[in-house]
DNA sequence: CGCGAGCTTGAGGCGATTCAACTGTCGTGG
DNA sequence: CCACGACAGTTGAATCGCCTCAAGCTCGCG
């Protein structure tokens, strides 16, 4: 199971593209195999900050594997990260450097694929399907803003890790990265804990329970959830909501649905 | 003292035009007078939910006088107040109702300014003005989240209080309506609980032990910031950080500045 | 006057933190 | 080959910040 989702992380780009051409109303060249993918492709080291040269700031890079996220240092070297960056969302240069202090980093080796490779049309701001793609960005970003200031106002740190959760099993879902319930999931607690403004070992005793109590399974970078329902209520995560706001690719029949 | 902020706030808007123009780069008409004002304004009253048509949403609105803010209702009844909305802000409906469990509340009585009425140029998209000033509003809107996320993040209920008193201050001061270093906050505890994810019963002990230790005098829907650079030291506000992001408007010389 | 909204204060309890120690798993180098 | 350190995860005990529940206060207003 474990190297089928590896494959899936890897390789198939289909479900991504499908996904913005959802979403978006996007479409997508020819796919570019994986040998040309990876030339394509823009590639960082974990831990490495994301940056662009002035001039490209207006270019959409699409994460195709890998994790990042927003963050900022505080002064007494605290870390507040701000929002994740997972396979199939857009990394925006324009809009992350308005402010110093707020800076893009790689927690995972990262691979970007640059939208002007694979989207037809002139990508000028007056390029209907340019804006479109720009907009939809845009969307998504301000609509993970919003869902995080939730988690963090009046939600307990129980509630917190399990709609985190369920955050990522709904972006990984629409891009094809879930395998049945389970996927891969390569943060360390102590980011969890910096995202979610609990500390390191609140985080791991939360964990524990929620695997006691049999609602998650998490081992060796992967996690699945055994039973979303139940998560859903305790995180007050609205399932149908999300599923409207990024409509996953189109399915064959029998595929694996998350059966709730 | 009071009567005199109250006039500031009603009548002068050359330094919220000033700010604007030092920020946005836009040049504005004349300023209407009080009474084209009033006529020129909408106007919604305190507890009314702000909503445009469908076909207006790409209009700009500058709040002249009261407080609005961004919110959402969960499944339990609570409030979660992402953003507050003062004087000099902008309201951005195309921005807004992109969720429909999102929406923006007058806090206060509330008095909107559209910006077609003052602004010179076509208010095309393609207008360079107008174009400015529309990523000036989303360039603040932005940060302003994302110093809310810091806020919510790592800092404890008396470090998000003075933070918020001092978020409040320099905004306002930016605009004029700051008088010395005491301005109008026609907000109740609870809301401060709401946006700050703590319960009002706590809100008002911190305000309480602020009060306590001489750093801030509160009464009557008036604040006054006694020591900001030790509220500053407290909530890890960078004052020096703020102060490029907002310009205030040009001030005359031996006027009421925030001496730290 | 009575009422409601907002503010204030106390007592008790729980959730989350802090500090600390221990485990297991890597990759590296003697 | 094992020793070693670095890193991620795990667990316990004591402490504290914040919450809950509850009661009383002070206004302004019909």
């Amino acid at each position: 199971m474990t190297r089928q989702i590896i494959a899936t992380q890897q390789a198939c780009l289909e479900p991504l593209f499908g996904c913005l051409a959802a979403n978006a109303g996007v479409a997508v060249k020819a796919a570019p195999n994986l040998w040309q993918l990876d030339v394509i492709c823009k590639h960082y080291s974990a831990g490495l900050r994301l940056r662009e040269p002035a001039i490209d700031t207006g270019r959409l890079l699409i994460v195709v594997s890998g994790w990042a996220c927003e963050q900022r240092i505080s002064a007494e070297g605290r870390r507040q990260i701000f929002n994740f960056i997972a396979p199939g969302d857009f990394i925006d240069f324009q809009a992350a450097d308005d402010n110093g202090e707020r800076v893009l980093m790689a927690l995972t080796p990262l691979k970007l694929l640059d939208m002007r490779h694979v989207v037809d049309g002139e990508r000028a701001a007056s390029d209907p399907a340019w804006a479109r793609l720009a907009a939809y960005a845009q969307r998504s970003h301000k609509r993970r803003l919003y869902d995080h200031l939730t988690r963090l106002g009046h939600k307990s740190a129980y509630e917190r890790v399990a709609h985190l959760l369920l955050d990522f099993h709904a972006r990984l879902d629409a891009v094809g990265m879930v395998d049945g319930r389970r996927f891969a999931l390569p943060l360390t607690q102590e980011m969890l804990a910096d995202a979610l403004g609990i500390t390191l070992v609140h985080v791991n005793r939360v964990l524990q329970q929620l695997r006691q109590q049999g609602l998650i399974e998490l081992a060796s970078g992967f996690v699945g959830l055994l039973r979303p329902k139940a998560l859903a209520e305790i995180a007050e995560f609205d399932l149908e909501c999300e599923d409207h706001v990024v409509r996953p690719y189109p399915r064959p029949e029998n595929s694996h649905q998350l059966s709730i």
